[in-house]
DNA sequence: GGGCAACTTGAGTGATCACTCAAGAAGGGT
DNA sequence: ACCCTTCTTGAGTGATCACTCAAGTTGCCC
C-alpha cells in the first residue's frame, strides 16, 4: 500500500521537531514517525536533512513576516504595527500564532558551527528580518512618529536583540505572567521609544 | 607510554568544544582529541558526556562570577560595577575575559529539550545568576542609587534577557563597531536606567 | 627491587546515524 | 487490458555514536 503525502504537511512536521529537539539531535527516524513518510520519499521530495532544514527556516521566515504584514496593516501607525506584532507573535500570549521569532534565533544559536548552507540560509533570514525592522521603523521616520534623527538601522539591531533575549527568558522561565510582562515592557518600549 | 591529565585542563578544552561546536554536535572523538586524553580515561574522570557537559557549564558560569566580583569590587557603585561587567564579560572588548553570557545561553537554547540532568543544572545555573544580578540592584537601591520603589527582580530579569539578546546579535554579526556599539548602549543603559 | 594500588590504554560493543536503491504499487493514456 | 512513467517502500549501507573493560603501564611504599 502507497501513501501519497502532502509536501507542505510533512514541511510543518518537520519545522515542529526542529524547532523543538534542535536540528542536530533530530534523527532521521524522527523525522519519518513525525510526517509519516519514509527515507526514501523523504529524500526524493526534499534531497537531505539539511535542505529540509534550511527549507523548514524558510517557511518559518515567511510566515512570521506574513503576519507582520498583516498586523502592520491593520494597526494605525509603523510603530503600533511593530508593538502589536510583539505581542501577537509570542505563543503565551497566542497559540495559533506561527509562534515566536524564537526558531532562528535558537537555529542560530546551535548550528554557528557546521555546516555552511545552513548558517548562510539563516544569514540570509535574519538579514533580510533585519532590512524589514529597519524599513518600518523608517516609515515611522517619515511618518513622523520618530524624531528625524534617529537610526532605523540601529532600532532594527536593537529590535532583533531585545526580541532574541525575549526569546531565551521565555524558554527558562516558567511563570507565565512574568513573560508576558515582558513581553508587554518590549512592546511599550516600541511604542514609545526610549 | 603513559600520559598523566591534568584534569582541570581537559576540562577547558571541553568547555570550549562545547561552546563552538554545541552539545550534540560534539563527539568523544573531538574530545578526545581536544584533551588529549583516551575515552576510558575521560570517563574515569568525568562519568560520561552530559557529566563532562553539566561541569563544564559550571565551571563557566563560576568564572563569569568571580569576574563580576572582581569588577564589582573595584567599581565605585554596584550599578558601575554591573556597567564594567557588561563591557568586560564580552569577548570583542576583551579576548581574555571568561567570555560572554553566551555559554549558558547557547547551552539552554540547544539543550531545551533532552537530557534532564542538564536542563536542571542549567536552569540552577541561570536562576542563580538571576539572584546575583538581583542581589546587585538591591544594593544599588539601597545605596540610593535607584529609587527606592524599584523592583530589583524585575530589573534582573531584563538584564539577563538583554545580555542573552546581545549574545545571539554578536554570534551573527561581523562588524565588530556595530557590537560595541550594542555593548556599549547596554552598559550605559545599567548605569542609567532607562 | 618486589609488590600492589591506581591510572592509562585503545580495540571493541551494540546502537544509531544519514542516506541509497532495487523492487513494487499506482495512476493515466490509449 | 496493457504499457509506461512516476512515486513509494523499507531493508540495507558503511560510518560514527557514546561507552566499556581487560590488559598494560606507572609510581609509591617497604
Amino acid at each position: 500500500m502507497n501513501v501519497s503525502h502532502d509536501k507542505n504537511a510533512a514541511l510543518d512536521q518537520a519545522l515542529e521537531l526542529f524547532w523543538t529537539k534542535g536540528y542536530a539531535s533530530t534523527s532521521l527516524k524522527d523525522l519519518e514517525r513525525a510526517t509519516g513518510m519514509h527515507p526514501g520519499s523523504l529524500y526524493a521530495a526534499f534531497g537531505s536533512k539539511a535542505k529540509l532544514y534550511c527549507l523548514s527556516l524558510e517557511r518559518y521566515a515567511t510566515r512570521l513576516n506574513h503576519l507582520r504584514a498583516e498586523l502592520q496593516a491593520q494597526a494605525g501607525s509603523p510603530l503600533e504595527g511593530l508593538a502589536q506584532f510583539i505581542l501577537r507573535a509570542h505563543p503565551l500570549s497566542d497559540a495559533n500564532a506561527p509562534l515566536p521569532v524564537c526558531y532562528l534565533v535558537k537555529a542560530t544559536l546551535e548550528t554557528s558551527q557546521g555546516n555552511q548552507a545552513i548558517e548562510d540560509k539563516l544569514s540570509e533570514l535574519l538579514t533580510q528580518n533585519d532590512a524589514i525592522f529597519a524599513d518600518v521603523f523608517q516609515q515611522a521616520i517619515d511618518a513622523g512618529e520618530l524624531p528625524a534623527h534617529s537610526d532605523a538601522a540601529k532600532l532594527a539591531r536593537q529590535l532583533s536583540a531585545d526580541l532574541a533575549g525575549l526569546c531565551f527568558y521565555a524558554l527558562r522561565e516558567k511563570d507565565a505572567e512574568v513573560i508576558k510582562d515582558m513581553v508587554g515592557d518590549l512592546a511599550t518600549r516600541v511604542r514609545t521609544q526610549h
